[in-house]
DNA sequence: TGTCAAATGTCAGAGGCTGACACTAGCCTC
DNA sequence: GAGGCTAGTGTCAGCCTCTGACATTTGACA
C-alpha cells in the first residue's frame, strides 16, 4: 500500500468489510441489503459489488483468509509426518497465526460472531461448504504430493481429507451453537473429536 | 389423486419438474430462467413458485426423494447391526427401491445426467451439501437412538454419521466425473470408498 | 500543469422471488 | 343441474441481487 490511491482503496473495502460484518451480526445476512453496506460506507452499490462479487463474498472474505493459513500451515509441515498427522498438527499450528491476521480487519469477535450467522443462516452454511469442498481438493492434492502418490488413481488422498473435512465441520457446529466465542474453545474441540474417530468407527458401542 | 383437480395438480408439478430438468440438462442450470421453465408448460411463472419454493427445488425434488428412501432404509436395518454396518447396509439397500420410484417422475437417466449438474454447477453442488448436511441431522438422530445414547452428548453418532457422510460424497464427486451414468456403477465405487477408509486413516501409506 | 488511467457514480435492465388481488374452474350441496 | 364455495391460476407491482455501458471524478506521473 505505497500510493494514495491503493490506501483509499484498502480502507474503502476494509470499511464496507467491516460494515458488512456487522449489519450481518446486528440484524442477519438476508435482513441485510447491499444497499444498506454501501450506503453505510457512502459509497454506491455498484461499488460494493467492485470490490465483492457478491453479498456472500463479504461473509466468506475472512474465512477464505483462515483457510489460506491452513493450507500454508499444512505445507510447512515436516513431510516424514504421516498424513493424518500432518493434517491435525496443521489446524493446531494455523488457530496461532489465525488471530493476529483476522484483527489486522475487525476485532476477533465481530469475525466470530460472524461465523456463527454463517453457520445459523442456512444459504451461507451451505456455500460455506461449497468452498470447504474446492479448498478440499487442493488439500488432497498437497496431501498426495507429500506422500507420492497419484490424487487420480489412489483413493486414500482424497478420502482421507474428506473424513479430516467431516470432522472439522462437526467441530465447527459444535462450537457455533456454544457461547464461547474465543478461539482456545475451537482448538479443544478439535483435539477432542479428532480422538472419537477411533471410537466412532469402531463396531459395537454397546460393550464401552 | 382422486379428483380431478388434484390429477391436474400432479400432472402440471410433473411436468415443470420434467422440463425443469431437461432444460438444466440441456443447456445449464444458470442459462434457465424460470420463465423458460414455466413457459415450456404454458403456465405462469407464479404458477411455478406455487410447485417450487425456488429454482433450485426443482433441480432438488429427486435428491430429496432418494434420501428419503435412505433414511427409510436405514431404519429398517436390524437394531443388532453395529452402526457403520447399518449405514453401509441401508445404502446398498436403498439402491434398489430408488430406481422405480425415480422412473415414476422422469426416465432414470435424465435423472442421472441432471445429477451430474448439480455435481457440475457449483452454487447447485453447495446447495446439495447443504441439504445433505440436514438430512445428516436426521440420520445421527436415528443411530443415536438405535445405540441408545445420546446424540448431544456423546460425539460419535454425530460424527460417525458425518465420516459417512464424506465417503458418499467422495463417491459421489468421482462417479459424476465418470461417464457410467447407471446405477451399479455408483453402487461398486460406494463399496470400494468404504473399504478404504481403513488403510486411508492408516498411518503410513509408503509401507503399504 | 496537463495528460492518462484508475476508481467511482449513474443508469438501465435481467433474473429470482413475493404479496395482493382478480378470475377461473372443479367440487359439493340442495 | 343451478348456484355457492374454494382451490388453483394469472396478472401486476415491486424488492433485491447482480451486470454491462457510459459518464465523471480523482490520483499518478511526466
Amino acid at each position: 500500500m505505497e500510493t494514495l490511491r491503493e490506501r483509499k482503496k484498502q480502507r474503502t473495502r476494509d470499511a464496507l468489510l467491516r460494515s458488512a460484518l456487522e449489519l450481518f451480526v446486528a440484524q442477519g445476512y438476508e435482513h441485510t441489503t447491499v444497499d444498506e453496506i454501501a450506503e453505510s460506507v457512502d459509497v454506491s452499490q455498484r461499488t460494493f459489488f467492485r470490490y465483492f462479487a457478491g453479498k456472500e463474498e463479504a461473509a466468506f472474505f475472512l474465512p477464505r483468509l483462515t483457510e489460506a493459513y491452513y493450507v500454508e500451515a499444512l505445507r510447512r509441515r515436516p513431510p516424514e509426518e504421516a498424513p493424518l498427522e500432518a493434517l491435525r498438527a496443521a489446524v493446531l499450528d494455523s488457530f496461532d497465526s489465525i488471530e493476529q491476521a483476522i484483527e489486522r480487519y475487525v476485532p476477533l469477535e465481530l469475525h466470530m460472531r460472524a461465523y456463527k450467522v454463517i453457520e445459523a443462516t442456512p444459504v451461507l452454511h451451505a456455500a460455506h461448504l461449497g468452498r470447504q469442498s474446492e479448498t478440499e481438493e487442493e488439500i488432497t492434492r498437497i496431501v498426495a504430493e507429500r506422500e507420492g502418490v497419484d490424487p487420480d488413481t489412489d483413493p486414500r488422498p482424497r478420502l482421507l481429507v474428506a473424513l479430516f473435512g467431516a470432522v472439522i465441520r462437526v467441530t465447527e457446529r459444535h462450537w457455533s451453537v456454544g457461547d464461547d466465542f474465543g478461539v482456545a474453545a475451537i482448538r479443544d474441540l478439535t483435539v477432542a473429536y479428532l480422538d472419537q474417530v477411533g471410537p466412532a468407527l469402531l463396531g459395537n458401542w454397546r460393550e464401552s
